[in-house]
DNA sequence: AAAATTCTTTGATGTAAGTCAAACGACTGA
DNA sequence: TCAGTCGTTTGACTTACATCAAAGAATTTT
């Protein structure tokens, strides 16, 4: 999500990530990998693990976090039936996760980016039941779940916040439920382009554009439906005059309209 | 799924019950109020909180259960805005949980039975975001989650654990996408059947036959099927000689063909 | 025991979305 | 720069499931 489509110049080009104490454009950021790894002077940390943490904790926080991962586009961060031995928060870049039936179907469960945590899947087994495939170049903090734990003994916030963590996803998977079990296609890409800007837009993105990162394959997967059904809903929504929409830019035009679709009561 | 249904008399009567040192006949079961709620002596103890502890630390953990809760048939244990406080640990009956859309559409989430915690979606924001609803007469332990939280900072098995119910939740929450996305109304039937009885089996039931405490209403909207297609597919599979069903007593009769059904690929 | 209510089954018909197919646009690597 | 690949769009046709409807079974109420 963080990068420019040279097609589409106005989009903004400024890239959340975590450790730079400023907003920099994509093409001018610089990352070293020498750069020590810190909770405490993470731009995402209002998003990902450190809420309520005053100074002094925020230090032990960062001890939680040993090491950092680059994930390559199209690379897997982790597999399925991977031993799980980390939780990951998303620094910079784009996933999703998926899984597969025995007979080679796909279902993606979850969108992930920056300021998210991922690897949750893999507590209950010690090995991970899904996989974590970067869309765009990423880069995430590994933090060992051992590590997690200890810490989560010493710092009821922190213990409160992975609990809170662990319950938001439980209840993001029923709302998938509801738009699987009961929403039309317009409906459920309503809902899914809501979601999104939504999420950009906390992390200082603009609340009307951006640049997909999935294809119409994977939000099909996502939202139920066959990529041809999503690609004619994005249509049908730009005939409308509700978005504008030229392959993987998307531009909402009238969110209020979005709204109605997804809930038709609560909108006038 | 306590009950035995009159017609039906070689259905096990037995009832998975906790605090009860021995399996007593539905009908003949005693459970005084005044019995202490102890975890200690629970039958549930190897399916629901307490694994791994060894006996002194189970004394502890019997600290964290405060008060015992019925809920009869039909009412809620909580809803969809009410204040998160506890946990709950099903003792005896069966609940399901739901949401529901502004504009009236109800997604059922689970069927949770004995042994089984319901109440994690209301961690992320100290409301619950759905309904709980006895499908029968039921029975559980309030855990209070200040509780768990603070015995969870004491004992690192208890952490683990609560950290395994909710990943547990996460990953059955990702199969169910897997349904709702990419099977056909055949196949998440046989899903849902192999999984009720598999559980049921877990808790001492038969692994052939049983009577489902929920309408095809219910069943439909947990798969995302209206009840006319439950039903239906209900009457094929009986065609098929692959299960027996009279209005809620199912009887699987062809586990293997149910198996093929959900999956094709494994079974020869 | 009769009446009312709720749940289930089954048939007839409709439709939203899937499938198949073809063309087009964008990106990739030699 | 061009060929090849991958992703997207659109049209024509099919289908699995929904909808509508009615009757029958089970359960609850009076």
């Amino acid at each position: 999500m963080c990068q420019a489509n040279s097609s589409n110049k106005d989009i903004k080009t400024v890239c959340l990530e975590g450790n730079d104490n400023s907003w920099q454009p994509m093409n001018q950021r610089t990352t070293p990998e020498t750069i020590k790894i810190a909770c405490s002077n993470c731009n995402l940390r209002e998003l990902c693990m450190p809420i309520g943490f005053n100074p002094e904790d925020m230090q032990k926080l960062d001890e939680v976090v040993a090491t950092r991962r680059r994930v390559k586009q199209g690379e897997r961060l982790f597999s399925s039936g991977d031993p799980f031995t980390s939780l990951y928060a998303i620094r910079t870049g784009f996933f999703k996760t998926c899984i597969s039936s025995e007979d080679g179907r796909e279902q993606v469960t979850g969108f992930q980016m920056a300021g998210e945590i991922i690897g949750l899947d893999g507590i209950v087994s010690d090995h991970h039941s899904c996989n974590a495939v970067a869309l765009e170049d990423a880069d995430v903090c590994v933090m060992p779940f051992a590590n997690v734990e200890e810490l989560s003994r010493e710092f009821p916030v922190l213990q409160r916040h992975v609990h809170k963590i662990m319950s938001r996803e439980i209840v993001r998977e029923n709302s998938i439920m509801m738009l699987l079990g009961n929403m039309r296609a317009e409906e459920r890409i309503a809902a899914f382009l809501l979601n999104l800007v939504q999420r950009l837009h906390a992390r200082g993105f603009s609340q009307s554009e951006f640049i997909l990162r999935m294809t119409r394959e994977e939000i099909g997967s996502y939202l139920g439906m066959k990529l041809e059904t999503v690609s004619r809903t994005f249509s049908k929504f730009s005939d409308d005059g509700i978005i504008e929409v030229k392959q993987r830019y998307v531009k909402i035009i009238e969110p209020d309209a979005l709204k109605k679709i997804f809930n038709p009561q609560t909108c006038s």
